[in-house]
RNA sequence: UGGGGCGUCGUCAAAUGGCAAGACACAGGGUUUUGGUCCCUGCAUUUGGAGGUUCGAAUCCUCCCGCCCCAGCCA
């Protein structure tokens, strides 16, 4: 483990265990299953994971499913199945919608404590008497009402007697308080929906600032951590505690995860999704857990991420460029190297026997010397990349041209004797002869050959459909827009590019959905779920470093 | 506007009154049978600004400026 500086909630953790506050940590991850989880929750579910097995205690999973009007059984399967690929386990499976007896209980003991009422305002009505932020509010007529009306007019909501926005149940605090959460916040809504796990039972739902803090407190959640936009709320969450005289959970807010070159919202995402403009929660492009994981992108590189970035109360933007890094380093590390022809031109060799076939031994991970290799077949025709030749090339080009010797990876050097086009002008096949001296890569002369390309045997491959992924918008903040503009404008036309007879090794025919590799000189890929062995599909999960592409576009 | 937060390199982010870490990005160079990896080097005389306290300030004090959040019967 790198030793990295600790951060704020870190900090107060450890001054809360010294100080014999908290024996044993205990933390949750709490999401509304309305929606996908996307890398801005993998910051949260890293930290609250992370800091229960830091600190060797607990870390729940936990549902807040307290509005029925949004949340389906759908969502919660993906989030149990997210958060069990980034490779964390919950101590206990809970849902708020567990605690709805207790929080009704609770909530008619602060009306025995003249806490709480039961106001008939209508939406409209409560919003003009809430006020603003600079003028107080005004008190609600139906403030003041007696502890039994309230009780039975609680009761009655509960059996399902009022129509859904007649009444709610409201903590009386304070109408004139500067902080808006506190004037006289609704506790309590009436919504005659059936929920996806207490069916019919409920008729009134509580709301979140009077729900999350009770979930917190049954559960014994020492530290409650959040994102920054709860922190006005947190004055509410401790008034519910203290008035309720029950376990203090402490709730302390950090930033959010902002990630350039894509958006980090679920709103805006169910948009996406909704609109067609993605093929689902899991498109290869979203930067859902489930869609970078069908990607290829490793957990273990969201985790390395997540703890790279930090945690701080400042809002920030973390450069995509970043995360890129750390899959990257992870994949190099790890993927099997194999060689594959995107664009593929044939190349023969003219002086080699067309029935010869050699093998060369094939480092599978030069970063992995337990890797080992493999034989790989060598034939008279072979698959080479079509941008690795040029008719004209430049001086800083060392790749194939007309003339030209280069070194076929493991294999030999050849040097480029022709070409042939068809009628239009494309070049169909290239010729050339090879040096039987070079055999595995090295002239005995020891003269230099700058350029290495990778091939694949014509009779030992076959063809697979790739998808290449780019960065889904082309605008560092895509919601920094025009007026009158959306965010999808920025939308990268280019973020999809399907390519179909790119030729592999024959080898990676077994193969199965999931497997990531490198396809040197080209980047990382993996085998997407939709693939069959009828028809086998790579995704690219991300490109290699392209320092040539750099150097061109820097010429431009 | 009332309240609550936050300002340190292009981007994240440390430094907790003692002489501005690190990472990414960027720029050079080296090694290389992946134009990958790896390795060197450079990259904030200054911490939003102005004053003040102090031997000493990113850290403390004052004022100012900027950005974010709250005015759902969403979470």
């Amino acid at each position: 483990m790198e030793k990295r500086s600790r951060d704020f909630i870190r900090e107060t953790i450890d001054s809360d265990l010294a100080s014999g506050k908290h024996s044993e940590i205990v933390t949750r991850f709490p999401p509304e299953p309305n929606g996908y989880l996307h890398i801005g929750h993998a910051k949260s579910i890293c930290t609250n994971f992370g800091i229960a097995r830091e600190f060797g205690g607990k870390c729940n999973l936990r549902f807040d499913d307290t509005n029925p009007v949004k949340e389906e059984t759908e969502f919660v399967e993906s989030i149990k199945g997210d958060v069990e690929w980034l490779g964390f386990k919950w101590d206990n499976l809970y849902f708020a919608s567990d605690y709805f007896d207790r929080m009704y209980l609770l909530a008619e003991q602060l009306i025995v404590m003249d806490l709480a009422y039961v106001c008939d305002l209508s939406p409209e009505d409560t919003k003009v008497y809430r006020g603003f932020a600079s003028k107080p509010g005004r008190n609600s007529p139906f403030r003041n009402r007696s502890i039994e009306e309230n009780l039975d007019l609680f009761h009655r909501m509960k059996n399902g007697e009022f129509p859904e926005g007649s009444r709610t149940l409201r903590a009386k605090i304070d109408m004139a308080s500067p902080t808006m959460c506190l004037r006289d916040p609704a506790m309590y809504r009436i919504l005659h929906r059936s929920h996806h796990r207490t069916g019919d039972k409920w008729c009134i739902y509580p709301m979140y600032d009077f729900a999350h803090c009770l979930e917190d407190s049954t559960e014994g959640i020492t530290h409650s951590l959040c994102t920054l936009e709860f922190e006005s709320n947190r004055p509410l969450y401790n008034w519910y505690l203290e008035k309720l005289d029950i376990f203090r959970s402490r709730q302390i807010e950090f930033a959010r995860l902002n990630l350039s070159f894509t958006v980090l919202s679920k709103r805006f995402l169910r948009k996406m999704v909704e609109e067609g403009l993605v093929n689902g929660w899991d498109d290869p492009r979203m930067p859902t857990l489930s869609g970078l994981r069908r990607r290829g992108i490793p957990a273990s590189s969201i985790r390395n991420f997540c703890s790279i970035i930090g945690l701080a109360k400042r809002n920030s933007t973390v450069d995509i460029a970043l995360f890129e890094h750390c899959i990257r380093e992870e994949l190099n590390k790890t993927a099997p190297r194999v060689m594959s022809i995107l664009n593929p031109v044939k190349l023969v060799i003219e002086n080699y026997p067309e029935d010869r076939t050699e093998h060369f031994d094939y480092v599978v991970n030069p970063e992995d010397e337990s890797a080992g290799t493999r034989p790989t077949p060598f034939t008279r025709e072979l698959y080479i990349e079509r941008d690795d030749f040029m008719e004209d090339p430049p001086k800083k080009f060392f790749r194939m041209g007309p003339g030209r010797e280069v070194r076929l990876r493991y294999a030999y050097l050849v040097t480029c004797t022709g070409i042939i086009k068809d009628e239009d002008g494309n070049i169909t096949e290239i010729k050339c002869t090879y040096d039987p001296e070079t055999k595995g890569g090295n002239a005995p002369d020891g003269r230099r050959v700058r350029g290495t390309l990778h091939w694949v045997s014509a009779a030992n491959s076959f063809p697979v459909e790739v998808r290449l992924y780019d960065r889904l918008f082309n605008k560092g903040n895509p919601l920094d827009t025009e007026e009158g503009e959306e965010f999808t404008s920025s939308l990268n036309p280019d973020s999809l590019a399907v390519v179909t007879n790119c030729m592999v090794e024959d080898h990676m025919g077994k193969n199965k959905p999931g497997f990531v590799c490198q396809f040197e000189r080209k980047g990382y890929f993996s085998i997407d779920p939709e693939s069959t062995s009828e028809r086998m599909i790579f995704n690219r999960t991300i490109t290699l470093r392209d320092s040539w592409k750099k150097l061109k576009e820097k010429k431009k």
